[in-house]
RNA sequence: GCCGACAUAGCGUAACUGGCAGCGCAACUGACUUGUAAUCAGUAGGUUGGGAGUUCGACUCUCUCUGUCGGCACCA
């Protein structure tokens, strides 16, 4: 998909839309004042105040008409540089635009653009003239808050997006309308992998029958690679003490994103969000020499977090999830070293994954509000430094993000984009110094002193959810052999003659360790074609005459309209190839 | 949590301004006995998300609760 933001053209063009849609809101608005209409990835928007107004779908479609008109009229979008003392005089009417001017830089040059009867405050560039926005389309509307603040007013943002000509238009929108349809809450719905319940709860994720083989096949790959890479699993309960949440710093830090506590008699408990504290009495279990680091504990573990119910979405966002998690325990030398094993086991599960889109995102803290972390400001250096060498050192491509980081430290994400354009955390590596301290952690080192560990955190799958919901939508739902939940499905051609010989092969794979069904359904052979093409199962066996005669097995992939037919063992190696290379 | 929209059978949907809740797929029954994306016929399936109100009469209007969707805010 085109980052029009990116785009120079595109960019103008849809700055000057948005300029457009503001004239036409205050054709129909006189009221209206603006705020700010930038240009995004996915085209513009503009954040405007309409007193009472609160826009439907019929104003959005009047506002397009109105912007028809003014384009199809095509004045001249002019530019003018004026002083601040006159931007000001200019727009002291909008107490919006009063507040932009306020704030800009002394000695920056202030302009403004005007076409026909609509003046905006605005640093530029723009189209010559308002007709090249003709091609446009606004996509939707919603409520935003003023500068971002949920304690300030609701403005009312328009989204929209326009290209040079039609086609191009069209052709964007049809895109669109192909992201929809690989959305893992829809996939996830027709292939049977999850559901939701009103009544069990939102944000509580059910895994049906299909969907939890494909978790076993996850957790048994990633546990069997962390067994490879000398990780340690253990397990611990979903429930935790809160005076452990405060030993950690969590009950102060992110009690509002908890469930609430649970008082008994005088014990108070929580469901844990994070499995972090339990993993830190596991390692205090036990004295450790400076030979045994690192320690890397790693757990399949539930957490469950109290999420904003606006924030919730399928897979990709529950308050019931499953972390692929690990906390290694290392000495302060071992840390480069770690990080980097990290990285490399991250970047060895996305080839087996096929993953390609992806952009890691050094997340540090936010200077201006220190207050929000643990820990003093020379540690926070030292650890965003140390992080940002290891990234160099690796020649990772990667951008910064201040006030992504954790409480605790900063974090090394993996950001992908979903489906329907959310910008999400896949994996993640997180360096922290501060739990070993309040924990009180230490090993011996090779003098017989007790020093402090330092742990990495990190979740190479995320969370299965998570992760599973990107899988789906990368794939569109066409898993690969290795993690289908139905890998190959047989079809006797006639019941009379053929089911027999399809019994015998079903046997046969299912004995060989496949995931098979047999479709012995009393339908045409067209008919159960096409639903295991719909049901996306990647192998599908047809048996007829010529295969019973022949001894042969004949079948099609899932994205094919061929039919290959072999022996059965050269029909298990085919197989077997591509379990192995995982596709 | 905030702004807005939406909620009809397992799934996808229809019912103009209030007047007998319909269709397709799936399910079930029967016929057909099939060579690569939908064989034909029939049957059953609904307190129209829950509750309250207005009305002779509510899927339709009002209130409220719950959930979903699109953004915003949040995201250790």
């Amino acid at each position: 998909m085109e980052n029009i933001k990116e785009n120079a053209e595109l960019n103008k063009l849809n700055h000057s839309c948005a300029h457009l849609m503001a004239q036409a809101v205050k054709h129909l608005y006189p009221n209206a004042k603006f705020w700010v209409g930038p240009v995004i990835e996915e085209g513009f928007y503009y954040d405007m105040d309409l007193g009472d107004v609160t826009l439907t779908d019929e104003d959005l479609e009047k506002i397009s008409k109105e912007m028809k008109k003014i384009a199809k009229d095509g004045k001249r979008i002019v530019r003018k540089e004026l002083t601040k003392e006159e931007a000001l005089e200019m727009f002291k009417d909008d107490e919006y635009k009063v507040d932009l001017i306020e704030n800009m830089p002394e000695g920056e040059v202030i302009s403004c653009y005007t076409q026909g009867d609509f003046t905006d405050l605005c640093r530029g560039p723009h189209v010559e003239s308002v007709k090249e926005c003709k091609h446009f389309k606004l996509l939707r509307f919603s409520g935003a808050y003023y500068k971002g603040d949920a304690n300030n007013k609701v403005l009312q943002r328009v989204y929209g997006v326009c290209f040079p000509t039609e086609e191009e238009l069209e052709k964007h929108l049809q895109e669109l309308e192909e992201q929809k349809e690989r959305d893992h809450r829809k996939l996830g719905k027709e292939l049977g992998i999850f559901m939701f319940s009103d009544l069990v709860g939102k944000g509580l994720p059910m895994w049906l029958p299909n969907g939890f083989i494909l978790r076993r096949t996850l957790v048994d790959y990633i546990t069997d690679k962390e067994l490879a890479h000398g990780y340690q699993h253990v397990m611990t309960p979903s429930l935790g003490s809160v005076d452990l949440y405060k030993t950690s710093g969590h009950w102060d830090h992110y009690k509002e994103d908890m469930f609430p506590a649970m008082q008994l008699d005088n014990e108070a408990y929580v469901l844990r969000p994070m499995n972090c504290p339990h993993h830190m009495m596991m390692f205090k279990n036990s004295l450790h020499s400076y030979r045994d680091l690192p320690v890397r504990i790693a757990e399949i573990a539930n957490d469950f977090r109290y999420e904003s119910s606006g924030s919730l979405c399928g897979l990709e966002r529950a308050r019931a999830f499953t972390q692929n998690d690990s906390h290694i325990f290392c000495t302060k030398d071992q840390i480069k070293e770690e990080f980097k094993a990290v990285i490399d086991l991250i970047l060895d599960v996305y080839k087996d994954f096929g993953f390609k889109d992806y952009r890691f995102r050094l997340s540090l803290r936010d200077k201006n509000n220190t207050e929000k972390y643990f820990g003093n400001d020379e540690l926070w250096e030292q650890s965003e430094k140390e992080l940002r060498e290891v990234l160099e050192s690796m020649h990772a491509d990667y951008y910064e993000a201040e006030g992504e980081a954790a409480f605790y430290g900063p974090k090394l994400d993996v950001q992908v984009k979903s489906a329907i354009g959310h910008d999400v955390s896949l994996s993640t590596v997180q360096l922290d110094y501060q739990l070993p301290e309040r924990f009180e952690l230490t090993y011996i080192d090779e003098n017989g002193e007790k020093q402090r560990p330092v742990v990495i955190h990190r979740a190479i799958l995320g969370s299965l959810d998570r992760f599973v919901a990107f899988l789906l939508e990368e794939t569109k739902g066409i898993l690969p052999l290795w993690l289908a939940p139905i890998g190959v499905n047989i079809i006797p051609v006639n019941l009379e003659h053929h089911l027999a010989y399809a019994k015998e092969m079903e046997s046969n794979l299912k004995k060989a360790g496949y995931r098979v069904s047999l479709d012995d359904r009393n339908e045409k052979l067209s008919y159960r074609m096409r639903e295991s093409v719909v049901k996306k199962i990647p192998v599908t066996v047809i048996l007829g005459q010529k295969e019973v005669d022949s001894k042969l097995i004949s079948y099609r992939e899932s994205d094919s309209e061929e039919t290959t037919t072999v022996s059965i063992s050269e029909f298990e190696n085919y197989l077997q190839k591509r379990i192995e290379e995982k596709i």
